[in-house]
DNA sequence: TTAGTTAGTATCAAAGAGGGAACCATGACT
DNA sequence: AGTCATGGTTCCCTCTTTGATACTAACTAA
């Protein structure tokens, strides 16, 4: 039956709790900001809010299937939020929530912390 | 040439950062706490020295081929040192160093942050 | 009528990660 | 000689993740 529903969740890269910790929400946020784009997206994000195709552009690399695949997770899990505007050609814009922004300082400490690693 | 090199690395998995940003300590950072079970060892580590048998029995899920694997990356990126001492049959003793424990109250933070994802 | 726009989906193939099992060295014990 | 213990390593196979490409809807402009 395969699902193939376009690649969310995970599972071979997941990231594993210990016995006893099973639901550490360590685990749980780092499931959330782990994705290989996330940080990057929660970045640029960050100055303001974005339409979809402005995203791409600030992320060269990224492929528009990855993008969309990132972007319903980080708001699937509350990060950002999703305003769609019904016109031709479609308009989609996303920013950051409540909750990403409560992450933004542990982020920076995560960076300065990081900094130290030659 | 292939170079298996026993599955060290990662690339498919790696978290990519921004053109400009490309050095950002957070993507340094949580490709070295993002693999799956380096937040599990950290943790059990915290509590003091163990030896490599000890710590598979505290994670009974992890085969013996990812341990070690996961050790050598996180002692090639400073976070634990590994003891080897030469005796038969031999005995290897693993401890967190300073720069993991100045990232242990970040990952408390991240782990209050964590808590509040429902 | 045809092309252009945006934000996606669908599909296929390639790359990568992880599990399982087998193998290894060394010395002590039986 | 055979077995056990520890801490690995190596190989193979499968599943997941990622990338590349093509396709869609719906309306506008030329």
């Amino acid at each position: 039956m395969t699902k193939k529903q376009s690649g969310l969740s995970s599972k071979a890269n997941k990231i594993e709790s210990v016995e006893g910790l099973n639901d550490c929400p360590i685990t749980v946020a780092l499931s959330v900001i782990g994705g290989k784009w996330k940080v990057i997206v929660l970045y640029i994000l960050r100055d303001g809010t974005l339409r979809f195709g402005e995203i791409r552009k600030k992320i060269p690399k990224i492929t528009q299937k990855m993008l969309t695949q990132q972007l319903r997770e980080l708001e699937r899990d509350g990060l950002v939020s999703r305003e769609v505007f019904p016109e031709v050609p479609p308009r989609v814009e996303y920013s950051v929530t409540k909750l990403a922004e409560d992450l933004s300082p542990i982020l920076d400490q995560l960076c300065s912390w990081g900094s130290k690693l030659k």
